[in-house]
RNA sequence: GGGGGCGUAGAACAGCCUGGAGUGUUCGCCGGCCUGUCAAGCCGGAGGUCGCGGGUUCAAAUCCCGUCGCUCCCGCCA
């Protein structure tokens, strides 16, 4: 008899005779009678037996897996249960099959529990089988399924590029595998397949697409592993609203899939100095209000110190309301702890009063027309927290928008807020006054002779996608002249002969007839994460890594033999040797 | 590299501030009862190196120091 999906059994298939396979969620034993939920991949149906005529009842255990043959029947009235796809009937009890037992769980398979993390992952295939991380991985397969749907029909090519590539020291840290063949020689893992991309544009291909593993050897966060997903995407003969257009589609597509909803197109769009203006950063969150607002003309002439000092500067005072807010003293403390750690020097606050007045540590250095200015600035009704900065400008709106997401962001992602950012500078100047690239050293300038007379304002074809706060992916128009990227190269203090060392062979390429081309790429875990309402990517990956980069299941990473250490020509460090005495604890 | 939170039975927690016998709750597990439950219910039972190491103390889950692990954040992440 053919298997029949547990979760597809309907009324209509009341009377029929089927074989259900699957594990065993709940046993709810009367004596007289038992209830067995069984759960397969599509579902959960409910069996009733007799324990007087299946004695095997008693024995199922929680997760045995079993096989089920019985007649479908409608449940008796009163007895259905709505909350259940398949609540309106059962299965009676034919004959029952243990496939399978499974000894007693380290946890329950339950999403209502929130078990350590540790433990998941040491036991992920049974983590897996709970039901939200079953979802996630359907969601997941869904997803790709309607990307590559949506850029088939446009005439897209899937091509796989290497994934043990050259090592660029430039960006993040390079994941490195040793040669065999060629001692003390390394690969090293992508961190995306940009220059190949590029060199697929040189080769014809027009329109690229791949869903690419990339690794990047930086420290973890709640949206970031070692190793991710991304949908990189290229296209020769495009510009920006090309690349743009068709990320949207998928976009649009995949939350179609998901969340069932058509997203309204063209997304919104932000300059980069809009964004940082308006929201902090440079991936806002638009699913709420309380913009960042520019206070700094109601202070050129203030008695307030802190202020008119920033100001002499050329720095900026900026404000933001925040609402209603608890505002006990150590909700303003640690508040201002956190403005600190973000590099403020402190953090101005105030709380409006109802007969509108502002009660703050600083407001008898402040006259009543600037406190009025404030009020007015920044629409203050009683019971409002007011927040403002007094710094550099990047510092302090970036202050305030780390603020405003700390105490106004949803944790969930019930609702969303697509957008894109655009015109970013092409360039970043750092700490010690070297000048670095802000995106990629590949990402077209918008003026070539605003790059050279004054890098660190030059704008560049750069844009990236933002959903809720969370940056998806970035792209930008390539460069596709050599003597541009040279230039490019020379500006980033990269010499003539470290270029060529490094990027000759990619130079070189772009010298044959290179298409105008441009591209992007977006972390799919990162979006299937928000629209399945997940706050980390762990959620979405099958099997992820700890923050310390362990997959507690398999133990990886791990020592190896001397003699594979000896093939490749590795010696350890004494450090390194050291810790491997070292007992593994808990 | 730095800061915060957490670590107590198989799981989730309370207990810690203010030291006094491993005390408790829910789930799971074992045994028993139970014919319409769906996180079934009722009765009984087993189960503990309070992450690990050191210190203070007559006495440490509790206070102090160190360390390991998980997690969130800063740095970092083109």
């Amino acid at each position: 008899m053919t298997r029949s999906p547990a979760g597809s059994l309907r009324a209509s298939d009341i009377g029929t005779t089927v074989t259900v396979s699957g594990w065993v969620q709940r046993r709810r034993d009367h004596g007289g009678i038992a209830f067995i939920d069984v759960r397969d991949a599509s579902g959960v149906i409910q069996v009733v037996a007799d324990p007087a005529e299946h004695e095997s009842v008693a024995d199922l255990k929680m997760e045995y897996c079993i096989s089920v043959t019985g007649v479908i029947r409608a449940r008796p009235e009163g007895t259905e249960n709505p909350d259940l796809p398949t609540g309106g009937v059962e299965i009676g009890v034919g004959e029952i099959a243990v496939l399978s037992p499974a000894d007693t769980l380290p946890f329950m398979i339950d999403d209502r529990v929130d078990i350590d993390e540790r433990a998941r992952l040491r036991y992920r295939y049974l983590d897996l089988r709970r039901p939200r991380m079953g979802a996630n991985l359907r969601a997941r397969s869904r997803a790709t399924a309607a990307i590559r749907r949506t850029l088939d029909e446009q005439g897209f090519l899937e091509v796989e590029t290497p994934t043990l590539v050259n090592s660029t020291p430039e960006g993040a840290r390079d994941m490195l595998v040793p040669s065999r063949l060629r001692k003390g020689e390394f690969y090293a893992l992508p961190q995306s397949p940009q220059l190949f991309k590029q060199l697929l544009m040189v080769a014809g291909v027009e329109r690229y697409f791949q869903i690419a593993r990339c690794y990047r050897d930086e420290d973890f966060r709640a949206d970031r592993q070692l190793e991710f997903t991304q949908l990189d995407l290229e296209g020769s003969f495009w510009d920006r609203d090309d690349v743009l257009e068709t990320i949207e589609g998928v976009l649009v597509a995949v939350t179609k899939e998901l969340r069932g909803i058509d997203v309204t197109r063209p997304f919104p769009r932000l300059t980069w100095q809009e964004s940082m203006d308006r929201f902090g950063t440079d991936k806002p969150d638009l699913r709420f209000g309380s913009e960042i607002v520019d206070l700094s003309e109601l202070f050129g002439e203030s008695g307030f110190g802190v202020f008119s000092d920033t100001l002499a500067a050329g720095g900026t005072i900026r404000g933001i309301n925040v609402g209603q807010q608890d505002w006990p003293r150590s909700r303003a403390d640690s508040l201002t702890e956190r403005a600190k750690e973000l590099g403020a020097k402190g953090l101005v606050w105030m709380v409006v009063e109802d007969d509108g007045s502002l009660r703050s540590p600083v407001a008898k250095f402040l006259v009543d027309a600037e406190l009025a200015g404030i009020r007015d600035g920044l629409d203050a009704k009683p019971g409002d927290v007011l927040l403002m900065a007094a710094d550099r400008w990047k510092l302090a709106v970036e202050v305030l928008g780390t603020l405003r997401n700390d105490l106004l962001r949803p944790s969930a992602h019930e609702d969303l807020a697509f957008l894109w950012v655009i015109d970013f500078p092409l360039f970043e100047e750092q700490e010690d006054g070297t000048i670095t690239f802000s995106h990629h050293p590949f990402t077209s300038p918008v003026s070539l002779d605003e790059m050279r007379d004054n890098p660190t304002r030059a704008i560049s074809k750069a844009y990236d996608a933002v959903l809720n706060g969370v940056e998806l992916g970035s792209g930008s128009v390539r460069i596709h002249d050599p003597d541009v990227q040279r230039q490019v190269f020379d500006i980033l203090g990269i010499d003539p002969e470290t270029a060529d060392r490094r990027f000759g062979w990619f130079l070189e390429a772009l010298r044959y007839g290179t298409p105008p081309h441009a591209g992007f790429a977006f972390g799919i875990d990162r979006l299937v994460m928000v629209l399945q309402g997940e706050t980390s990517i762990r959620e979405v990956i099958p099997f992820p890594k700890t923050q310390s980069g362990v997959d507690p299941m398999t133990a990886a990473p791990t020592w190896v033999d001397e003699t594979q250490l000896e093939e490749l020509g590795i010696d350890l460090t004494e450090e390194a040797m050291s810790r491997r005495e070292l007992p593994d604890e808990d």
